[in-house]
DNA sequence: AATGAATGAGTATTCATTCAT
DNA sequence: GATGAATGAATACTCATTCAT
């Protein structure tokens, strides 16, 4: 009895803490071998070698390969999501504060994370083509989540005059679309981020957004 | 004999033609059907059936199923710098009117060959994957040409004072890319292309880009 | 009829040489190539643009690529069976002389018709994995009577009391194998024949058979 | 645990032992097919199916067909020189003695893995036609040893003056050609070796390679 | 009769998944 | 629970043969 109370919470604590780390570490190596070679080009044994863990052993935390693809996909958006989140509901001011501090925030997540938007930039037009509905569902709930998201503080600048009447969630994708394409162009141009020229890029995008290039 | 004479040139050419013909049927069935399944899930059992040929005479047209898929990339690459080109070299006036007309010309490509244009949204980010330099090189090639196509009218208003000084190949990238996100969303929200949707989409990008979100 | 007369045999004949003339080339060129590469190296294709004949005329010759080369097989054994029958017929003396002059013309034969010689002892071994089981039987039955007819000088002078009393077909056997294993040694070491190198060899071979390695 | 300790070594040993006897199968499979239908007629499903194994696991052993192919070319090649050496090591007496030891120990090895011989023989010669230079390379070389093993105690018996002064290597050719032909022979005219045929043949070849045909 | 494009059966090889240890 | 050897369905590609011209 005693043995279990001093193990109890902690036991089952310990084997979740440590069913939760192996399951990171997996993941992590899936999200670095599916950025770098893509889905196909990613094999099981890959994974598990670079895991360090036998092949098996990730059948255990995931059903399939797709799963674990799918899986990874879901934790980008939510980042992205979570981001989104933050720099809409934290930062000061009006749309223009806060796209801007959506795109440092996500460029800073592209500059520590720089597998995962590789991931969804590399994979997400090709999600459609496999089969599992529900995930693609769910994937495309998560992006107009996002959408939505950002789309929420230019309505609200839309309703309150300071910006033109524009369809604001029209204006989520235009962005949204400029900013991943940005990303990959420069991604794909150096192997890493420099961060002069992606702030340059993305003052840039707001700049562009919000005054036009015209001159007024 | 005579009958030779009447046809001369022409027999030659249908042979060539019905070569050209057949070449054709390939390429559009492994066109629809990468652009429905992309690259991996498409085999060329499903090309050979759907184009209603032997598997074998798909490989008197086209040396592998990558080099058939490269022609098709290559083939939208060209189709839009084309349209680029058109756009920027034939219409009036500044770099709005210049991009107005890609945007226009680009979305009507996209109603007439909405496969094509998915091909590449589809694959783009793939490619690097795939092994084959040249071919690879090739495609960045292109996009490259395009991007300074659609940045050759923006430097120039600039130039003359017409627009602000930005880098214009930063922002014929964020308009590429707002242009691309913005046609796959659509295309995936419906199956095909709603006029007045993907007009009053593509009027607001370019407002969006030269006007900006700002009352001024 | 005057012009029937003036063609009559002619015509069939010029007909005629014309299609031997073809089916010469036609089985040139493949025995180069099997020489060359090999029974299964070897495309109908290869041997089509060798001949300079298209593929389909080919067939209008030989029912298929194995009765190509079996008639080129048969061919070549022929063509020893000749050697074999002339140098034992022909040749004054014993056994001795016999199977010298045998040796003698195998080799001149191989200078000039190297692809044959190859083909045979390339494909020799392989023949049996076919099925074509009256082929098989067809070649079996060429190289045994090219061995009886070997073995029968030898035979004969057993008879007489010149040489020890040996199994004189086993002995053909021997003296056979030695022959093409040492020719096809000598080919593969160098490209073609040196001539000297291939005298001397072959020399050796009769003094070893008759007189034996042992100082008598 | 105490099981364990019981068996300690042996259990690295058994993942090894159970290993080696699958590589074992795999190769008796592929020997047997190889020997019996050639290297082209021979599928992996064939061997697959033949050894009862799955396709995959025919892999997990050797990385292609052609590599299974060779690892038995080789395993013959050195089980000829392993005989070679002992019989020229060991055997008292000279030349005569050693090669007498030698075709001895080819036969029985021919009558217990009539298959190796057939494999070696049937795509000896087919070998050159294949690309992998370094196995070739590798056959080569193991032949020449061969030979050059055997004509060692000839060239010494030329050197003591027991026997005339010969060419020792050309000889070894001559005696091998003839010997691997002779089995070849006996092998396809009847299914398995007739011990008493065999012995009287090789010793036939003995006979005369020492003593000559003629008689002194 | 000559041709060569079309054909599809056949083959080596890969890799996600299973399961005995 | 972890492992990795075994598995066989799946797939790109080849090539002998056919047949319309």
């Amino acid at each position: 009895m005693s043995a279990k109370i001093g193990t109890g919470a902690g036991q089952v604590s310990r084997k979740e803490r440590e069913r939760l780390s192996r399951q990171h570490d997996i993941l992590r190596a899936a999200r670095e071998l599916f950025a770098r070679n893509g889905f196909y080009d990613t094999t099981l044994d890959d994974i598990a070698r670079h895991a360090e863990y036998g092949k098996g052993t990730i059948y255990n935390y995931f059903p399939s390969k797709e799963d674990l693809f799918f899986t990874i996909i879901d934790e980008v958006l939510d980042g992205i999501q979570a981001i989104a989140e933050t720099a809409v509901g934290t930062s000061k001011g009006g749309a223009r504060d806060k796209l801007t501090a959506y795109v440092r925030d996500i460029v800073s997540y592209c500059r520590e994370h720089s597998d995962l938007i590789q991931v969804i930039s590399r994979e997400h037009p090709h999600i459609d083509s496999r089969e599992h509905r529900a995930r693609v569902a769910g994937i495309r709930r998560r992006s107009e989540r996002t959408l939505k998201t950002l789309a929420k503080p230019i309505a609200e600048d839309v309703r309150a005059g300071k910006l033109r009447p524009l369809d604001a969630e029209a204006v989520a994708v235009l962005f949204t679309g400029a900013l991943h394409f940005y990303l990959m162009h420069r991604m794909s141009e150096q192997g890493s981020f420099d961060s002069v020229d992606l702030d340059e890029g993305t003052s840039l995008l707001v700049a562009v957004f919000f005054d036009g290039m015209e001159r007024k």
